[in-house]
DNA sequence: CTGAAAGCGCTAACAT
DNA sequence: ATGTTAGCGCTTTCAG
């Protein structure tokens, strides 16, 4: 109970050494059958469980990753946190998953505490606020490689998995220029909830959002584009009242994410403004809650599972081959039109 | 760059012995000073970090714990997890997180897994269906210390932090009955959405519904009580739309979680019922989406920040004192009473 | 106060 | 095919 069995003890047990336990327990060719089953039998009987740190300490492989993410109470993280899981215990690896609440400091302090724990890898999401970019780099030269997935530091050589913001942001305000124009708008005007500006996705979802309207031959109007300070309902809510109160309220709105849209949302149907007739909603990075809302809101999804999956992948590969080079994978992502921005899909609901 | 700094270097670059160099960065008393303040320099200018495989080796001791959740996409367990790394986190531990979906099969792994990993202690909310009783013990045998949070298995001798879910179902019944009596039905109909029978939870949940009929003289009455195959929003939908088909709509409803209430509540609204005029609903373990709905869900909070605190701090306990005595910890929930079960709330929102 | 030596559990030359 | 030996990086007697 107190103290494990060793291979030493398998060795007293069968009269034998225990570097032939050793070779038998890593299946070796070099060991005569009948031993092989007969330590196999016993390593079995007794309860036999290697003890991994001196496995480690002689292998100098700890056959542990690390992940680093924002938060993972929105479910975002979660799913992605999920396939990495996925493709590294099926590799053998255990995952350390550590979360940092937006917190540059904190996510030093996680990275940190992965080194300490000689990781053989990081995946990282990094912050909105702030970046530990000399960080990041220290760990690449003493050669912990670095994946980043979902946000990623511009400035740093790694390899990264992302989708293309700037394009579906562009797709989500073209598709609501489409919806107002079928429904007799040719001029819409269309609002921008843009993200804080600390975050690199504000500015790239900012510039899909403009160059839509440029391509379709309507004004960007900066009294459209409302700079949020946070990203949540209750922003999302406060920014849309006072649209209202103002009188600026748009023909479709176009928000840095799904929580503002949903906040905007409420704030709009609150004073009698009607979703989608008079006012078309579009969220961003499709949240649980994007199907909770009535109607349902009109999201970018993107696709969770796959850029888990990737990350692993291109960790796994930096692992096995630390000169092989960088990459980047650019996933695709999906326009998920409901009834928030188009009258033709509430119907379906 | 490939090869860590270790003692030996620091000892041969001070031309000392290795000991002392491990007594002084133990911070031992019986090292002179300026000898322990050479070292501490030496060991930073390096970049010395401690091997803690080799350190586990000797201490027998992995500072690692583990954790397993049935899934975490859904913020519930996220946020219990995130206070369970707060503290032990806090002591210098690792914190292992592993889901398994559900699936009790995969909860047996994950188990496996961190034995493996020689973690110091569990912390555990099992599977909905299926229990690894046998495996349970068999861990608190072997030296593992196990601590069930929010879902336990009954007939095993551990710690455990759950909330009174007989008691809190009584009393968001309770609540139901109170408000559609000031609303002037003095013997309304209590509709309750039944969880699988497979969660013991179900169960519990159930006799707090139907004793709080009994305390206020209202029949139970068994066509008031749904049995649902999944706890989703779907299934809420589809149950309640049969119920309107059925002409059996109840004055209130009490669903087993929030999803199956918030799925009701949109089948009652598509069908023009009105929410909480003519319907009063209620959940159970406020999730994200009870505040994103119209009128927002009335439901039962449970302390998860406590809950993961509380959970950590009595495994913590058992490793440092494994004689240390079981203990039980019954939390308190919350009744958040909202614009879904009560009209007077609806100004609120 | 410090050094030498043993050993944690395991693997990997090097022998035989 | 198996045993012997050394050693991974660290801590900890035991001497001095």
């Amino acid at each position: 109970m107190a103290q494990n069995t060793t291979i030493k003890d398998i060795a007293r047990a069968l009269g034998i050494s225990k570097s032939t336990v050793s070779r038998a327990l890593a299946d070796r060719f070099d060991v005569k059958p009948e031993t092989k089953k007969a330590v196999m039998e016993m390593a079995e009987k007794m309860h036999y469980r290697p003890n991994p740190f001196a496995q480690n300490l002689i292998k100098r492989r700890t056959k542990i990753i690390g992940v680093v993410v924002p938060e993972f109470i929105n479910s975002f993280f979660a799913r992605i946190i999920i396939q990495i899981q996925t493709v590294f215990e099926r590799e053998g690896f255990h995952v350390l998953i550590t979360q940092c609440n937006e917190s540059a400091e904190a996510e030093r302090r996680n990275l940190q505490l992965l080194e300490e724990s000689m990781v053989e890898g990081i995946l990282i999401s990094v912050t909105e606020k702030g970046r530990n970019t000399d960080y990041y780099k220290e760990l690449i030269g003493s050669g912990i490689p670095l994946v980043f997935f979902n946000r990623a530091a511009t400035d740093v050589a790694a390899s990264r998995v992302v989708i293309d913001d700037y394009k579906w942001a562009f797709f989500a305000v073209e598709h609501l220029i489409n919806v107002r124009r079928e429904m007799g708008q040719p001029m819409p005007r269309i609002m921008h909830f843009q993200g804080p500006s600390e975050i690199d996705l504000s500015g790239l979802r900012y510039r899909g959002y403009a160059d839509a309207l440029r391509k379709h031959g309507l004004p960007v109007d900066s009294s459209l584009v409302i700079r949020c300070e946070s990203i949540t309902r209750e922003e999302g809510f406060r920014m849309m009242n006072r649209c209202i109160v103002q009188g600026t309220v748009p023909d479709a709105l176009f928000g840095f994410n799904d929580q503002l849209a949903i906040g905007a949302m409420k704030a709009l149907k609150r004073k009698g403004f009607h979703v989608p007739q008079q006012v078309s909603v579009m969220g961003f990075t499709e949240s649980q809650s994007a199907l909770v809302t009535e109607p349902m809101l009109s999201s970018v999804a993107q696709p969770l599972d796959r850029m888990g999956e990737t990350a692993a992948r291109l960790l796994l590969e930096k692992i096995q081959n630390p000169a092989s080079e960088n990459r980047t994978v650019v996933l695709e992502g999906l326009l998920n039109v409901r009834g928030s921005s188009d009258p033709k899909m509430l119907d379906a609901e």
